[in-house]
DNA sequence: CCTGGCACTCCGCACCGTCAAGTGCCAGCC
DNA sequence: GGCTGGCACTTGACGGTGCGGAGTGCCAGG
């Protein structure tokens, strides 16, 4: 084995051990544990040359290594082999979900699935109403200047909103809206909406025309323009473990956690059913998180995103397990929401 | 000034001098903070009693004294004068929760709005299921063996649930189910649907009866057996303020917390709206919330209570302070919910 | 019944020496 | 050239010690 490939070893076994110990690991260690052929005193000059690299640092002269961000990075690039989940996990997975009764049910199962199986903080977006299809419109005369509409999309979504009337409608002229609502919009994405919203009232009958303008400025101010994506969050105990202890570490991660939309940045990024991403500690866009790794992927119908999930964890944590994880966990989301519910 | 008023006095200066200072509070620095008009030899007799009498303690000899759940409990019962909002406090509710869209967008704002007021965690059930009324009852034909129920409650409320049909239905018969459904249960509490539902297959039109009974058992099942109550949570980031740091302690309130039937119990037991509820320590009925207090009130409209709402915290927390806050803030819920929205 | 004084207790903190882990470097060896 | 054992050096962790301060309980006197 010629030097590079073991220098790789090396930074394998480090990063292994840290995660395994919690603590900075030693040329010692390193030999006595993976039989790597070579004694510690070549280790630790190996090791001088991967913290030439910054893939390695000393918290302190003469201590052990730990593994730097980049090292975390080069090691999931290029060294983290997936890791099958084992029979029991797979089990896990499947009787978590299924007996759910409803897409927030779903979301709120899966949120605890991740949670558990990972032992860290999960997060799981709501399917993106923009890349929703509606699949029914409904209309509902609450009083004579109060109309609630209810939008069911074809992700099980089902999000309303109530509209003030400047005058009284009929039971009858709701019943039209609602015919030309769905008409025009059954099995349109949401993204496409808008422009099929917009030119509505000029096709429709006049005595429809003031009610429909009134209802597709609702629609689009809602639903596309200002979109609501909504996320669950879970396992936030697993911060306690590890690492994050001492308060002064876990105070602005879970501040940021209570930002929506610092979770949405964190998994709802537009991002490949396919692709585990994976950001490491510094690579992280929001302050606060800078100490942990996010592990995301986005879960959908085939290869289109309709939302995101993934974990968040110290960035010492053990990548291969997280990346099948996650994965595994969005392929069955992705299927329970093609089935539809 | 007698003794026994004296007394009360010390275990007033001592609870507010140790929530301002987080630490022990000696005999010395009580006589200068607070005017009692008696040396500190005086005040020491005092808290030897007071400490007989289980309401302080001392961590280890030659300490200052803390006060004990005991104590925090004379404290709230007898010496907790309400303490008024100030009006930027006021301002703050208002502002904070005008402008909601509706039901999900009022809740959270308030878990966020009393996370901030309180800085404490907050918790906001919605409003029960059981309590509220029928406003409107949507049936959705999705497919043709395959039904939306949609329930409109007059909170606001908006649950649904598909319902799989043994065989296909036509879209008449769907409007008349509509119209059965919503003729029966309009403006009935759901705690009293269950009779009026069991007996409608009795008295419809034939052709009607096996769907209907199909959708009343999912009525039943779903919406008055088995409830959905829901919560939101808030300001957990606030955890790590005060004595609760080190991560043993935090920990199995995270865990706690992650439990909805947990938070349902500590806020969504039912109680009146006007009189809020204060747990103290090991006053709480949940394991590892021992260590905190809970501060819960009903919220409803006028006296009838829709749900809860509350804050926990150490002990040591600004009792005054939060059963303001829970107070103010319930009141403002019950009258948005009752406005309607 | 209150007060000042006093002896006592105990924690927190700083200091210190020891220990073990780990390193870098060097000379020697294959 | 690359690996190895040996060695001197650095540094944090740990346990013991001593001191100062805060706070107490008790007592005698007003």
């Amino acid at each position: 084995m010629n030097l590079e490939e073991r220098k790789l070893q090396v930074l394998r076994a480090v990063i292994e051990d840290y995660i395994a110990t919690e603590e900075p690991v030693g040329s010692k260690a390193l030999a006595e544990r993976h039989h790597l052929g070579v004694s510690p005193a070549t280790i630790r000059n190996d090791m001088a040359l991967l913290e030439e690299e910054g893939l390695i640092a000393q918290p302190h002269t003469s201590a052990g290594r730990v593994p730097t961000d980049k090292g975390y990075r080069l090691f999931v690039d290029k060294l983290a082999a997936l890791k099958p989940l084992s029979p029991a996990e797979r089990k896990a997975i499947a009787s978590f979900l299924e007996g759910a009764v409803d897409l927030d049910d779903v979301l709120h199962r899966t949120v605890r699935l991740l949670a558990q199986l990972t032992r860290q903080v999960a997060v799981v977006q709501y399917p993106s109403l923009a890349r929703s299809a509606v699949r029914h419109l409904e209309v509902v005369h609450l009083a004579a200047t109060r109309l609630m509409l209810v939008l069911i999309t074809d992700t099980g979504r089902v999000e309303q909103r109530v509209v003030e009337l400047p005058v009284p409608v009929t039971e009858t002229l709701v019943a039209d809206l609602r015919g030309v609502l769905n008409g025009a919009l059954r099995d349109q994405k949401l993204a496409d909406a808008a422009e099929v919203v917009t030119g509505l009232p000029d096709n429709t009958a006049p005595e429809l025309r003031p009610l429909l303008t009134t209802m597709t400025t609702v629609l689009l101010e809602t639903l596309v323009e200002r979109p609501e994506e909504r996320v669950v969050l879970g396992g936030t105990a697993n911060l306690t473990r590890g690492a994050l202890d001492f308060p002064g570490t876990i105070r602005p991660v879970l501040e940021a956690l209570e930002e929506q939309v610092t979770l949405l940045r964190l998994i709802g990024e537009v991002q490949s059913p396919s692709r585990v991403l994976v950001r490491i500690g510094e690579e992280n866009p929001i302050e606060g998180l800078r100490s942990t790794s996010v592990v995301s992927v986005g879960y959908g119908r085939g290869d289109q995103a309709l939302g995101g999930l993934g974990v968040l964890g110290p960035t010492r944590m053990d990548y291969a397990s997280s990346m099948s994880a996650v994965a595994a966990v969005a392929r069955y989301i992705g299927q329970i929401l093609s089935a539809g519910s």
